[in-house]
DNA sequence: TAAAAACCATACCGGCGGTACAGGAGCGGG
DNA sequence: CCCGCTCCTGTACCGCCGGTATGGTTTTTA
């Protein structure tokens, strides 16, 4: 029963670098198979179909997703008291994280998704917005704790600040692949933090 | 020779329409042609095959694009003298655009196509390479006129600014498209016109 | 009016997603 | 020791799809 789980992982490793890079449409199965070295009736015997692999795929990403945010938020939190400053240290971070990919970011599944919906079950939909909005939760609790100690210098509602983020991020996927730009992410996200900065930097004088 | 442009403009509707919905794996010729009322011969007499469609459909794609922006901006720029106020006022008119669709936005071939690399070849990897960089320079252009004028709060890296629409743009789509909600990226836009506002609007006294 | 453009009809190929079914290796528990 | 469960392999098959080939027909235009 260990077994199993591990070549259940092989098979999604190799599926996921598979269709960030080709899309779902463009992975075939056999092409994983062949590259995870088992055979069709094998891969069949752990995903029932190529929804469930997608279904599967989805949920092993964002649940490493949300680690990584955990990982990175959590220890700004540690190094800095003020919420604004560890905020925008975690951007920093992120920005950092990015930065050392070699190849740059390999894409987000959650936008893979949007552009192939009709594809895919409601189910799918559904885990991938259930994603988006815990993106919001995550970063509208952060502005809200900002938004306790400072006074923006421009009235914003919490919710687009916070899906600003997931935005700059998501964009700046796009646009690097686009650009074949690993540094834009990164840099995009800094651009972002700057902007968060001016927003709350105290004009008050004293 | 008009009826066969004619009949590729029809093919290229019913193409962008089910490739921002499916995907390019997603969509297959044969629905293609069903639903363009055409034989398959038909089809391949118009385009050799589908890398040579997604061609045509990434070109046509940017083109209208490029037309769209054109046009609000040029408006924007009759309607304000000053450089930033005619900035602010085109995204302004573009998020309002935007929310005027009913579904929302169909999606960004451009994205579409940059979560499939691997399936075309290098010239339609480039023609969408050149469509972001000349985002980059038509935001660039703007912001170098702002700058003319008013000088920024914090220093920013001009092209990185510029990066910034469409970054936002492309990031707003993903996230409208994962959380349906096509009011976000409208607002998303706006949000980020609040962005620029605060990085110009003068501190400066008189 | 004759060539060129814009198709239609048919047949075929190989790859791929998916199904069905038969069986086997390893392993843990009664 | 063998039963049953997990975790596969092997083989055969289906239908859809992308793509090729070939030959013919209509429509348009020079």
């Amino acid at each position: 029963m260990r077994k199993g789980e591990e070549t259940r992982t092989r098979i999604l490793d190799v599926a996921e670098a598979a269709v960030l890079q080709k899309g779902f449409g463009g992975t075939s199965i056999e092409e994983l198979i062949a590259e995870t070295g088992i055979t069709k009736s094998g891969f069949f015997y752990h995903f029932r179909d190529k929804n469930e692999l997608a279904k599967a795929l989805l949920n092993r990403y964002i649940e490493n997703d949300e680690r990584i945010y955990d990982e990175i938020f959590s220890r700004a939190r540690d190094l800095m008291d003020d919420p604004l400053q560890s905020f925008l240290l975690g951007l920093k971070l992120l920005s950092e994280l990015l930065s050392d990919l070699p190849n740059g970011h390999p894409g987000c599944l959650v936008a893979t998704i949007c552009y192939y919906e009709r594809l895919f079950d409601r189910e799918i939909q559904e885990i991938n917005r259930q994603a988006a909005l815990t993106w919001r939760r995550r970063f509208r609790g952060m502005f809200e704790e900002i938004m306790a100690v400072y006074t923006p210098r421009e009235p914003f509602d919490v919710d687009q600040l916070a899906d600003m983020v997931s935005t700059v991020i998501e964009g700046g996927i796009v646009l690097s692949k686009a650009l074949k730009e690993p540094q834009s992410l990164p840099e995009q996200i800094l651009v972002f933090r700057s902007f968060v900065k001016m927003l709350f930097r105290p004009v008050q004088h004293a």
